[in-house]
DNA sequence: AATGAATGAGAATTCATTCAT
DNA sequence: AATGAATGAATTCTCATTCAT
């Protein structure tokens, strides 16, 4: 039944694709609509504001990270070097299926100086990845060595997106999983 | 009473700040008017339109690297070394004084998808910090090998920068300069 | 509060006094929505710009032109002289009634070098004007003869309503008027 | 000496050209600026305001006609069938080389209701105008007929004036003026 | 829930005019 | 006279949001 729904995810989900692409202000709530068969107005039945909205899309990438990526940092009867392949991979699946990059690390660049409730649900995106990275690398590096490791690997992993964003070209990403995976 | 020098260069030095920390949407024709001690209009009278006068910041920035940052890796008598350090030192330096990051990256991810010239001139930039880098990297790694480190080191920038705006916090990117300092 | 009928033919119809007396470019959205009970942005609600807006009056008046004045030419059972005269008569009620004189010749006057669109649609109502004429005359002056007559009719006309407007005097109009309704 | 004057004269002529074409709103200060080869501040230095400049213009436009080819109706060793002839082979001559067909009819359509002192102006020549016609039809006419049948005349040159320019063709603005000189 | 219409605040841009040099 | 820079008011258009139906 690909009856258009208009529930709360399926609003959330065009918009995060929207906002990806075209960032935040630049998308607008008749954009948004538009892609879910709505009027700007009708969206308001679900979200009191864009603000709400965007702030909603955040949450579902965060918490879709949670349960899907970082997660595998604590499977219990796995390698570390499994682990991290299985971080790795997972995360790099994410990204080359996702048009438009990273929406958390756009919105950070965009709006963090002036919309706090962005840059707070953002911080607590990376903070819970860097968490789990390190959970991962510990053992091998100890816990500080394994921090730092961590936010080396993660800003890697950002700007390559940036990168791959704007050339249209995966290579490079792709080789720098290749290489993260080597790590343990 | 202060004469403020409003001649096209201050406008683009006050626009470069208000673009970086509050992006090119938010960033108002009167915001940089007030910053330069203009009204709104008065801008007008130096550059066509807010695209063109985004795009003669990012053509500044992109000069600036090109005279002060890339060209270290054509100074004839240093050592490759040597060139990595400068390059780097001088690269930290520019970001460690530049309020909201790499103006580039942010506009990259912003604008892209909308505004064609944005890209073109964002992507030359990046190009040329990537055949400096090369240049350097070649006589150790081999072109091939050189090309791709020079990427990587780029994208490592990059993400650490988005990360120390973000986080306010200029540890990780000053380790990271450290550690490709390292590099030959 | 008496409720304003802000539909599309109200605002054609408001916007069709201001073109014809101010002219096309003195006429802001503002006084249009001014005089519709709304506010300048809201117009954009139904119109998506001022020119289409203006085209869309260009159009009305075509066709109630077309539809009460120029079909006189083909109602059957007439004499041509019975039609020539409902014509003439009809045509002046028009533009006794009609403060600001011809919107489509005004507009031609004012816009017809700069918006293309807009030179388009008066020159498809001078024809439909003409060739209305012309089928009137034929019979009695022989094609050629007619059409040139019916150039000239509708010159005097367009003439006579300028002249009418500047001097706020409709008796030149309305001889003139007389004389043609003599011609068959 | 081709050299750009750029007095008094040589603004009016230009500025008569633009607002002709494009009409009273639609031509800035700075296209006629940029036409006389000067920046739009300096015309302040020969005219007070726009306003000004373009009733420098009705007024220029009078002058001429009222010299050259009013003047006609008072020649006086000529019969008035060959003063008709001569003042319609001069106004013809005069709108086949003035594109954008008779400002003074132009700026009537577009600003009589906004700015009293062009309609003054405007008025002040179509009378000129009436009255000379009148002077040459009288004896045969009889004055009353002769002035009505002066209005007519002006109001057919001007409607055809505007046909012409709407349809970049002047045979009918040709055929017209053929007839008028038969009149006597 | 959904819609269509309306709002009001603000965006970029234009332009006649002024003024110091 | 001429210029370049600046002004301020106005203009078209956009957009998040509200509301009656």
């Amino acid at each position: 039944m690909p009856i258009i729904k208009s529930d709360k995810e399926t609003i959330i989900r065009h918009s995060i694709h929207l906002f990806k692409i075209h960032g935040y202000y630049k998308t607008t709530m008749a954009n948004i609509g538009a892609e879910c068969g709505l009027i700007k107005g009708s969206i308001y039945h679900h979200f009191p504001s864009k603000e709400a909205l965007a702030l909603a899309c955040l949450h579902t990438i965060h918490q879709h990270f949670s349960k899907n990526i970082f997660n595998a940092a604590y499977i219990t009867n796995l390698s570390d070097k499994k682990k991290l392949q299985l971080f790795i991979e997972k995360t790099e699946d994410y990204f080359l299926n996702s048009e438009g990059g990273c929406l958390l690390a756009n919105l950070a660049l965009e709006t963090a100086a002036d919309i706090p409730d962005f840059k707070t649900a953002i911080k607590a995106y990376f903070d819970e990845w860097q968490t789990a990275l390190t959970t991962i690398l510990s053992p091998k590096l100890g816990k500080t060595e394994a921090g730092q490791c961590a936010q080396e690997l993660i800003a890697q992993i950002q700007g390559s997106i940036m990168l791959m964003n704007l050339y249209d070209d995966t290579t490079a990403f792709k080789r720098m999983n290749q290489k993260i995976q080597q790590l343990l």
